[in-house]
DNA sequence: TGCCAGGCCGGGT
DNA sequence: ACCCGGCATGGC
């Protein structure tokens, strides 16, 4: 296969269409649940940003203006609340004070600066910054989730252990320069793997079975 | 009933 | 440059 992201990305697309990523009301909705997302169920996720709503909190200055352990409280259902609770006060302090809450001047400021600015951020690693580049802001940054790194190294289409730049740079090389093609590649991704994860062979139905290894040894546990 | 989810940080090799 | 323990709730 010369181009297996794009090979994935067209079967994926081909059986399950758009994903309509992300699940969110406002860019400012994105940032938030790209915090308490981290290493959680988007089920509890949405809990929690419910919380948020209920309490009028999903605003910039709102959210600044709720005490700490009240905000833990709202949050709780996402699980790490006391860490992300300040992650979140570090990420929208970071978003009134540098650009003062609006969405726009993120997107006047170049991708690679402001990618090197979110990192700069306690609490925003690789994969929380380009979700946000991405989601919120409409860059174009793939994201890579964990799902991504098993797919690929399971399927020996990288090494093992290879890094989140080595895989992020090698699946961009290889799909279009396009945020809405790296939107639904990611989406795709996700829904591969809330699907295919763990105990549910990656078989019968599947709509990458196919780019399977002869046989299938490689995948005949599991697809994640 | 345990295991794990759309990570990241800090301290130690 | 890696490796590891810690962080926490709710679903299956």
């Amino acid at each position: 296969m010369q181009s297996i992201s794009l090979e994935v990305y067209r079967r994926l697309f081909k059986a399950w269409g758009p994903q309509h990523w992300w699940p969110a009301d406002s860019p400012f909705e994105v940032m938030v649940g790209a915090v308490l997302v981290q290493n959680t169920n988007w089920k509890n996720v949405e809990r929690a940003i419910q919380n948020l709503k209920s309490a009028g909190a999903l605003v910039p200055h709102k959210l600044l203006g709720i005490p700490l352990e009240e905000l833990q409280e709202l949050i709780r259902p996402a699980g790490y609340f006391r860490v992300k609770a300040q992650r979140l006060r570090s990420l929208v302090s970071f978003f009134v004070d540098e650009f003062n809450g609006e969405i726009s001047a993120m997107q006047a400021t170049s991708h690679d600066e402001l990618r090197q600015r979110l990192l700069s951020v306690h609490g925003i690693g690789p994969e929380t910054a380009d979700s946000i580049l991405l989601y919120a802001v409409g860059k174009p940054a793939l994201v890579v989730d964990a799902y991504t790194q098993r797919l690929f190294a399971r399927h020996g289409w990288i090494p093992h252990g290879s890094s989140y730049q080595a895989l992020k740079g090698h699946i961009e090389g290889e799909l279009p320069v396009d945020a809405t093609i790296y939107n639904e590649f990611h989406a795709l991704i996700v829904q591969l793997g809330k699907i295919y994860c763990r105990r549910t062979p990656l078989c019968d139905g599947c709509p990458l079975q196919q780019l399977l290894p002869e046989g299938g040894v490689i995948l005949e546990k599991c697809a994640c």
